[in-house]
DNA sequence: TTGAAAGCGCTAACAT
DNA sequence: ATGTTAGCGCTTTCAA
């Protein structure tokens, strides 16, 4: 490659007749530069179709005006939320940068903090993190906001939905439609919206004076094959519970399915509610009665605070839980 | 320990008792450096959480191993896209960086123009452009692949999908069923893809000796609204099409729609055929024939040719156009 | 084996 | 109003 062919501040110096504290100054609009000197170097910059790097620039300023948003990986939960930062960013002065680990394998825990100190006090101002693990309690002098942070409470800045309710949520709604056997399909054991989604079915079951069957509570694990192997397992026998709360979409889904080649009606045989993960609008066949979370309005919520972390103000709350609400679509139905 | 200050080679420099070279050799693993001092720096280093900054090294290095993706906003098919990039990213050594627009609308044409000037050369590698438009041709130095570029044949190395086949395809499909009152809801005419969608409708037609009727042919725009005007006008009178091909997803489904509110079914009343600019997992109901884009596989690719343009190798081809295929659903029926 | 020094492209004091 | 200069954090000769 070519490493010289930039275009540098230099190159525009030379071309205009001026040094190149001038060219700077013209680019930042500060005072002290002649209007005919400014209109030259203008025009030079025009024609050379110079933009400054932003390296160089980072490197000198410690201000950057750029976000970044750390995923683990590009899926439908990831995108919604990019697309609810992207909404926010707008107007605020900042541009938004998304890192994307690739949903890698090696290295689980680390990556986000060794990105962030790459990246930190340099190339951005602050990062929004949407990766699972985070202990980066004393990460020095960077903002940063963790979204839906999956491991118990986090010292950082947080905006996540209340996975307990909507688990009560989804529970109540079945209680309510005169289910008693109703199982459930676990998520990831490690993560804690799983833990509270399953921790709301148990509260709602408990307060409608509904004893628990542990034997109705099979794992799911936010899979798809797995979902269906335990959703084969618990509909099988004669026995079988009249409805499933499924504490993600995939395992609903993955339920329904199973149900269908089972030959039960859904939602005539089986009621099933779900729990979203992808937003509404791409939630496939069929219709699904799920507890929708607010995936766009927590990276809106995400990037807000953040802004105000950055620009040194004092945010009204740092530990931002959103509601949950239960969208009823066509899969459940009142118990005859 | 000043709290808010970043960990530079300095400190770890001072701490360990060495100077900076010898922590970068260290950090580069650089020959000339005794073990035990390499112990001794590597541990310091491990104390400190220290890691070098990404951009003072980009600076310095005019290789960074990262690529950029431009993506006008982030929406179903940038999000497909950017999977099928990760995917390929692996392995290479290269990290992916993503800049989206937002869909802004100041600033429509210069957007990707000035993002890639600032940051080639210093903070990428190489560039992948999902953006409209791109008259990029003497951009110097950065390597930049085009997906799906939107005006005409593009100067730059470029990765489409086969929009013109996609449309015979689709009509083709409409035909064999015995269709002949065949309407087309166009795409949005500043587009490529729809101009060659439209081509390729009115080619199928020709071939069969088909007349084309151009009060079938309407606006759809790749807009819901829109589609959906357009479908009621087609689909109010006695004398409608028994079939519709609309030039996306969106307008299929707004056709659909439209054709249920007045009383039509679908199949039965009425065959409709969709060109997918969203995959197919996230495509809801109704479910629908369609002619899929490899949408992932354009991402892939984009990163493949990329990378053998960043490494200076000749690729096989700069202009990779990859096939469509017909995915039929459920909602086309043979004409009775 | 190690370190001093130059410089990547840029900005901001501090001259002039 | 303009230019000179000193770095930002890092890598890399090149000399010690």
């Amino acid at each position: 490659m070519p490493p010289s062919s930039r275009v540098t501040i230099r190159d525009v110096a030379a071309a205009a007749g001026v040094s190149v504290a001038t060219v700077s100054k013209v680019l930042n609009n500060r005072y002290g530069v002649a209007a005919e000197t400014f209109a030259r170097v203008t025009t030079v910059i025009e024609e050379l179709g110079y933009e400054a790097s932003l390296v160089a620039q980072s490197l000198r300023n410690h201000r950057t005006n750029v976000i970044g948003i750390l995923v683990a990986d590009i899926e439908p939960f990831s995108t919604e939320l990019l697309k609810g930062a992207a909404d926010a960013i707008r107007g605020t002065g900042f541009e938004l940068v998304v890192y994307s680990a690739g949903g890698r394998t090696g290295d689980p825990q680390g990556w986000e903090r060794r990105y962030l100190t790459r990246l930190s006090g340099t190339l951005v101002d602050g990062a929004v993190l949407v990766t699972p693990a985070v202990d980066l309690e004393g990460l020095p002098g960077t903002p940063v906001v963790a979204v839906d942070p999956h491991t118990g409470r986090s010292p950082l800045p947080t905006v996540d939905s209340d996975n307990l309710h909507g688990g009560q949520l989804a529970t109540e709604h079945l209680l309510s439609l005169g289910h008693r056997r109703i199982a459930l399909l676990t998520g990831r054991e490690d993560l804690k919206s799983a833990q509270q989604r399953e921790t709301g079915y148990r509260r709602a079951l408990a307060a409608a004076g509904v004893p628990v069957h542990e034997d109705l509570i099979l794992r799911g694990d936010y899979d798809h094959d797995i979902a269906a192997r335990s959703a084969h397992e618990l509909l099988k026998g004669l026995d079988r519970p009249t409805a499933v709360f499924a504490a993600n979409d995939i395992s609903a889904i993955a339920t329904i399915e199973t149900a269908l080649e089972l030959g039960l009606r859904v939602p005539d045989d089986l009621s099933v509610v779900g729990f979203d993960n992808i937003p509404e609008s791409a939630l496939c066949s069929p219709p699904l009665t799920t507890v929708q979370q607010p995936i766009r309005e927590m990276g809106r919520r995400a990037i807000t605070l953040l802004v105000k972390l950055i620009d040194g103000e004092m945010p009204d709350e740092t530990h931002i839980t959103l509601g949950t609400d239960l969208v009823i679509r066509r899969s459940t139905a009142r118990l005859s």
